[in-house]
DNA sequence: GCCAACGTTGGC
DNA sequence: GCCAACGTTGGC
């Protein structure tokens, strides 16, 4: 299984907006970015996930878990854009912030710090442990 | 609200 | 194929 991130500013997509899904999910749909899209297609239905709240929070707020493959991205008929669906599994008691993950040389390498606008992106085995320790998992 | 960083577009 | 111009993102 591999680990990612998910980056949404929660006034267009919230963390609660996911919730209220519940387990049929979503598509991750608006991504207009190929390096982000590519790691979509990488990605396989199980596959779990940190949901970020940019701008004004920055903070990891939950889990959640990839319930569709790459798709076409249902928002646009241009084909060169694919998502997946994402369903939330369950928030961090904790959340964990920017300032926090910043702060923490186990995290320094994360694409979260050195590739801010990069909305979709991998995460590494450790830092996923290592987050979910902090965040109270 | 500002601005740095970065990705994309389009003229040449 | 290069690169300047432009638009967008997101931290501060």
């Amino acid at each position: 299984m591999r680990y990612w991130l998910f980056k949404s500013e929660p006034s267009t997509w919230s963390w609660a907006d996911q919730l209220a899904k519940g387990a049929a999910g979503e598509e991750w749909d608006g991504v207009r970015n190929y390096q982000a899209r590519n790691f979509m297609r990488e990605m396989a239905v199980g596959d779990r996930g940190f949901f970020y709240h940019s701008q004004k929070a920055r903070e990891i707020v939950g889990i959640v878990e990839v319930c569709a493959a790459a798709h076409p991205d249902s928002t646009t008929d241009d084909d060169r854009w694919d998502c997946v669906d994402i369903r939330a599994v369950e928030p961090l008691p904790h959340p964990v912030t920017l300032d926090t993950i910043k702060s923490d040389p186990a995290l320094s390498d994360m694409v979260l710090v050195k590739n801010s606008r990069l909305s979709v992106q991998p995460v590494s085995e450790a830092e996923w442990r290592h987050i979910c320790g902090l965040g109270g998992l």
